[in-house]
DNA sequence: CTGAAAGCGCTTACAG
DNA sequence: CTGAAAGCGCTTACAG
């Protein structure tokens, strides 16, 4: 019943029929080839069997003939860990739809040697993908393999070692160094950072930054650094740690939201009120954490859609310019920025 | 330097030439045609030359061939909002893995209309993908466009109204009555359940199963239910509420975690220990909340990487039947298992 | 302004 | 056991 669309789909030879014209007619109106004039009355009687026929062009077939698939390809390591890869995901997706291109994942393990694995890597190149983003769980360095070397590429998380590829990261440590100088202009004198114990590369920013807003103002950082296995028991003993001494901090930075969570604890047994006698900063604004907690937690976000975005957007660049890696690579530092709830005060006491 | 692979790619004409070959006896090794006999020093032959020369088939000339991508499209709807969304990609692309197929992702916007949306859907038909699953953020049923009629096609967290298409549900019904009946066996005799104000018409499962739990021991539920926001704040004051009554229930049992969160903080005002005074157990186990929390939060979790690999199996199955949709549908709920953790113990009182 | 024809890189009856 | 040839559905010089 009604004007059901055939279930055999039709082809470009179809609403040439259709139109009285032939397929290179019907080709160059409805890709609106440059140079080309066509007749008004053809136009638009392509349009209308083109519309009338429900047509679609076959984009494997376009794919085959003009050598890009217009699909790009994401592989992201452990895309189930990383707590925000959804971020990634939607932030490549989005830039990607909107330049035409489609966008297929694949997982790909944690690597212990810091290699992009050339499987995933072939699963993609076998469907002709015209770029690839690689996502790491956040690495210092990647050595690209080979197979990446024919195509345009880019890194969301990791540098290239080789410094062929761009890549964008989190600028964790000037966001960090952010939430100092905030924490700083609301009078706090005495800041303590609660390091996370396992010592990742990657994450040292966090600390680094926190010494840079130190050194900034003058403040010597290193008596007030404490470190702890990166969750909320890690955080509760160093916190605790901090609050006990004869000078206690008036402001916990964390380096985790949930070290933070754990702070909180630390905070409570002592009859500690916050943020009126102790203020305390996160990171990550995974959620839901930082606004389940009361009060809410101020805390510094990762620029996960961002980089995505980014991502997508350097390769397009890469891809029309038909440059696969020739010309210097460019590397992107993305903001951190605070988000500021309601965990953070002026110090009631000096 | 090396044996660098020639950076423009061989053809299966270019392994036919290096073997001696034709390119059809390249394609019969190389794909193990069933029925066909290869002497097998020429398939070594074939083997060997492939091999040299690097030869990777091109996927799209073979799809455009076999009408048969062997690639699957996902539609994820809010991506990023739907917090686990990432397990269902991963549980969904290891199975495509396995399965040899690949997958994409597209997103799209929430939609407020329970329909499928076509333009998303275009965009892989156009690809020629074998099949498509949708995923929407748990609607209670779902119309689905035309455009999908002709295609296999699987639902997560949705029910095709017209009974068409096979979907898969968490069964947040008996995981709440679960929880119910592990309570019961501890002990409690007065157990509240913490429900969501937002009545959306998915998620009333949680509340039956909390019923059909007291139900099955004999208790009366309605006098224990007491509803607000579903975050920490909502959870507080219901949680407040509940313990403030002349006779405070043993356990309170939570719409979601972020409720849990805030009846900690409830039980923690009034002195209250958990779990040696009032149990409490949360719902979705959504990380980092219910391992970030103090003590950790027992809870049921939502089969969101199960419903993934569910899905991409029927989905693979249906492609394999060459089937569009003609058997009846099936319609899957998947067990949400109880997690526990530290927050339910027996009941210090009666 | 429009069309006939070659060709993208494969697979697959069909012959031999 | 092996190969010549057609064809999947498009795009694109090249002619007219």
């Amino acid at each position: 019943m009604g004007n059901q669309v055939a279930r055999s789909k039709a082809g470009i030879r179809d609403v040439a029929k259709h139109a009285g014209v032939s397929v290179t007619t019907v080709s160059h109106v409805l890709n609106e080839t440059p140079h080309t004039r066509v007749k008004e009355e053809t136009v638009d009687r392509v349009r209308a069997a083109a519309e009338e026929l429900g047509y679609r062009p076959n984009r494997l077939a376009r794919g085959l003939r003009t050598h890009a698939s217009e699909m790009i390809g994401l592989v992201a390591e452990e895309i189930a860990a990383t707590p925000h890869a959804g971020r990634i995901i939607l932030g490549a997706q989005k830039r990607a739809d909107a330049d035409g291109l489609a966008l297929a994942i694949i997982n790909s393990d944690l690597q212990r040697e810091p290699t992009v694995p050339p499987r995933s890597v072939h699963a993609f190149l076998d469907r002709q993908v015209d770029g690839i983003v690689y996502a790491t769980v956040y690495h210092d360095e990647v050595v690209v393999p080979p197979a990446l070397q024919g195509i345009p590429a880019v890194l969301i998380g990791a540098r290239d070692r080789d410094e062929r590829l761009p890549s964008v990261l989190p600028d964790e440590r000037t966001g960090a160094a952010d939430v100092v100088g905030m924490l700083v202009e609301y009078g706090h004198r005495s800041i303590a950072f609660i390091d996370s114990a396992e010592d990742i590369p990657a994450t040292r920013g966090r600390v680094r930054g926190y010494r840079d807003g130190m050194e900034a103002v003058g403040f010597s950082p290193d008596a007030r650094i404490v470190a702890g296995t990166p969750d909320a028991a890690g955080g509760y003993r160093a916190a605790a740690q901090l609050l006990d001494q004869h000078d206690p901090p008036t402001a916990l930075f964390c380096f985790d939201d949930r070290m933070a969570m754990g702070a909180y604890r630390a905070a409570a047994e002592r009859g500690l009120r916050i943020p009126e006698d102790v203020s305390v900063v996160g990171f990550d604004d995974q959620d839901p954490l930082p606004t389940s907690m009361h009060p809410t937690l101020t805390t510094v976000a990762l620029p996960h859609y961002e980089m995505g975005e980014w991502a997508v957007a350097t390769l397009t660049a890469r891809i029309r310019a038909g440059s696969p890696g020739d010309e210097p690579a460019m590397s992107c530092l993305l903001p951190c920025p605070v988000v500021v709830r309601e965990s953070v005060a002026a110090p009631a006491r000096r």
